[in-house]
DNA sequence: GACTGTGAAGCCATTCACAGCT
DNA sequence: AGCTGTGAATGGCTTCACAGTC
């Protein structure tokens, strides 16, 4: 099966499954069906197996997958066989928190840097991180070779940011704030909409509601 | 049309409708386009028209939408009509993050309490929350008519503060560890996986150059 | 017997294109 | 003339079902 495009809902299951995958070596178990990965992650087993089919053939029929070694490939697949540099604008709560946060340098994306506008916030500690002014983002991002960047200023400051850290050249963006950005279509956006993800919760009580 | 399966792609498009429709308010827009509302968001004018088919005819051929009227109709839609109490279980961080966060209060969910199991979490001052011991939260959850959980506590004990509040009466939860959740299906589950996020970014990103 | 890999079928969401209204 | 509402067409993802392999 030749890979040109991949579903994004892959790409999101591919994930899960290698987070699934590393529990299962820690529990050392050597050998793993679509099946069993679907029973962990709660989704088809045909779902996995068409998943991983996008990529190779990486089972053996009759026995099931290697856990060790889908896992590996796996990892490679998602681009996680190195490290990613990331810096954050917006040291508000939300930014510290993701500053901070385990997960990320488990998988392997290090925080270089987190800016702020805010003269009480720069200068403030961060785990092994100091809040800095936004004239510093430009250079941090050449010289940590930043392809990530995470937004976590509120609306309105929102845009310009994303502007100018496309212009320093970072390739993607992860945006945090509620608003729709512009960024050109060689640069990845991904929005983690908090508010939105309470909404629809709450429609979906609505609606079962008005069914009732 | 009559609304049965609503595709949950156009719930989340209508809470960012929302949110550009409440910016036209703001400034005194009286009547908006598909065609317009598509530019502001980024879709298409007829996903726009399609969305807003599912619940009723809302606009005058020839003419577009008004914006308030529209406003109010997708509000209601969405169950904002109303407000909505909150409880967040995981002090952390993250959690502490979303305790306070404006964008909530502004849509209308109200944070009312914050558990967590840590003795040197537990009395901390948050806004005008305190973080309280695990043992306050079901009281909370029926004392308040509480529907909607958030889970920010690490992946080890995420199931179980699920189950908890599970068995006090919540009926939806945003879950924010990086754990697969097993809930009853009359319980309405939402994952924001900040990992899996990043993930994506970084195989877009790897998958790209290996296309170069 | 067990389990993968995969065409084919089915299902769902988006886009097209136009009739209908103002 | 302008814009909505919507059937029809398209495209994409998921599920089915089974041949192929161990």
């Amino acid at each position: 099966m030749k890979a040109l495009k991949i579903p994004e809902a892959t790409v999101t299951r591919l994930s899960v499954y290698s987070r699934h995958l590393a529990q299962l070596i820690k529990d050392g178990i050597l050998t793993v069906s679509s099946g069993e990965i679907a029973m962990g992650v709660g989704v088809s087993s045909a779902q996995v197996r068409k998943d991983l089919a996008y990529f190779g053939e990486f089972g053996t029929r009759g026995v099931g997958y290697n856990v060790q070694d889908l896992y590996s490939h796996i990892m490679r697949i998602l681009g996680l066989n190195r490290t990613w540099n990331v810096v954050i604008v917006g040291a508000g709560k939300l930014g510290s928190a993701l500053a901070v946060y385990k997960g990320f340098e488990d998988r392997g994306f290090n925080v270089v840097g987190i800016m702020d506008i805010s003269a009480d916030r720069i200068g403030q500690p961060l785990g092994d991180l100091v809040v800095e002014p936004m004239e510093n983002l430009e250079q941090r991002i050449h010289e940590k070779n930043v392809e990530i960047g995470i937004v976590t200023v509120p609306a309105a400051a929102a845009q310009e940011v994303a502007d100018i850290m496309v212009r320093a050249g970072v390739r993607s963006l992860l945006n945090f704030s509620p608003r729709v950005l512009k960024v050109p279509d060689n640069v990845i956006l991904r929005n983690v909409d908090l508010s939105v993800n309470l909404e629809v919760l709450s429609f979906n009580l609505s609606f079962f509601d008005r069914r009732q």
